[in-house]
DNA sequence: AAATAAATTTAGAGTTATCAAAATTTAAAT
DNA sequence: ATTTAAATTTTGATAACTCTAAATTTATTT
């Protein structure tokens, strides 16, 4: 039985690695977990001993496939729980991930398998990530930053990369959702900002805005 | 912001509370929340300079207004989601009391608004006993314990004095539900178990099922 | 190739909660 | 009123996690 810290550890690791696609550095833990690099060393020690990370000194740490399926666990737990706040208890978007970072770690196989039924099965979550299956398998589609797009190319807004609340509330407010078209019509050298085509509204977002929108390209 | 550990005290202090009409002991604590002696003292000293409770040396301990008051939030908390589990998720009432253990220290009052109006702003738990409101207010209908009842006596069965799952296991299994019309037949005087009428089948009960039985008395 | 900078680990110490066992106080029995 | 028993508190030690600051290793400059 883990610890909701050690938990919460191997989820960031985890995402960590999904954005590095490599070793996972004690820093970057660090700054995930919003702790010091000596507090990381000290649990990065203790997952190793549990065989849920491989560590080489000054290397960084992977998950193991223990570790991988522990916090794919843990993320279905916590993108489930989102839902059920949005879809069956009316919570906004930007909400939800705080009580949801609490609710992934309620232990119960039998409480999570009654809640996904009765949720009927996303397979996404209210921010458009996907909700791995019981058995840790996810559909990891590939998404593009609109920021890495040219002019005239675009897709299907499907996920926001990161669930900040003043990000969340300010698409809210730009009528910016997820499912919906989005196209690339103008990008302003100066600043990087860009004039999108969303759901057949012109819009201009800024280069920080444009990095959180993530598409599914349209063939 | 309380810990996990202080809030299970104070909860624990309430239903002795409750069951004593008296200060609550040390020794009472520590079998209550299954820990030494020691370590209940070390937390009433906390729980004290907190000003959650009154604590005279060897004298045991009371709730504060504001303890009273923390100690039914939780409350509150575990029995709507009991209630959730029961008619959202379509747990058995017997499986529930574990898993709300766990939910009723997540924080957030939001959370718990909107779960109490999605459950439709329920006044009493899977087992029968009444959920506080927002502020605490919680309705405690007089409950006679059917082994104190004479031959003749009866009323309707609101709650079970321990949610504990072996005995609702067997409390299904006789077909005793809440809500129905309970009546004491004869009193075994040899070993105190009773025969009873249960919505109109006998049925021959312990006495240690007997204790458990509360009902509110038909007038 | 040295020197400097950055990243990582180690060391030492603090917090919260736990326990077993000893010391103290209160309650019960003789 | 003593003695004995029971309840409670204190003491000393441990576990999990945290921090700051010093020491070490690796990476980057010059
Ligand atoms: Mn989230
Ligand atoms: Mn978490
Ligand atoms: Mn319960
Ligand atoms: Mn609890």
């Amino acid at each position: 039985m883990l610890t909701f810290v050690e938990e919460n550890y191997l989820k960031a690791i985890y995402h960590l690695s999904i954005e590095s696609n490599d070793k996972v550095t004690t820093n970057s833990i660090a700054a995930q977990i919003q702790t010091t690099p000596g507090s990381v060393t000290e649990m990065i020690k203790k997952l190793s001993t549990k065989k849920l990370i491989k560590h080489e000194k000054y290397q960084g740490v992977i998950l193991t496939e223990e570790g991988k399926k522990v916090a794919l666990g843990i993320i279905r737990k916590h993108r489930l729980w989102e839902v059920f706040l949005v879809n069956k208890l009316a919570f906004a978007w930007d909400e939800v991930h705080e009580i949801a970072e609490q609710l992934e770690h309620i232990q119960s196989d039998k409480l999570i398998e009654k809640l996904d039924k009765f949720l009927g099965h996303p397979t996404t979550d209210p921010h458009g990530d996907p909700i791995p299956d019981v058995n840790g398998k996810i559909k990891q589609l590939k998404k593009y930053s609109i920021s890495e797009l040219g002019i005239g190319e675009g897709g299907i807004l499907i996920a926001v990369k990161k669930s900040n609340p003043e990000l969340l509330r300010y698409l809210d407010k730009l009528g910016i959702v997820i499912g919906e078209k989005i196209k690339v019509m103008d990008i302003i050298e100066f600043d990087g900002s860009m004039q999108i085509n969303f759901n057949k509204k012109l819009l201009i977002i800024s280069s920080e805005i444009a990095k959180n929108l993530l598409i599914q390209k349209a063939y």
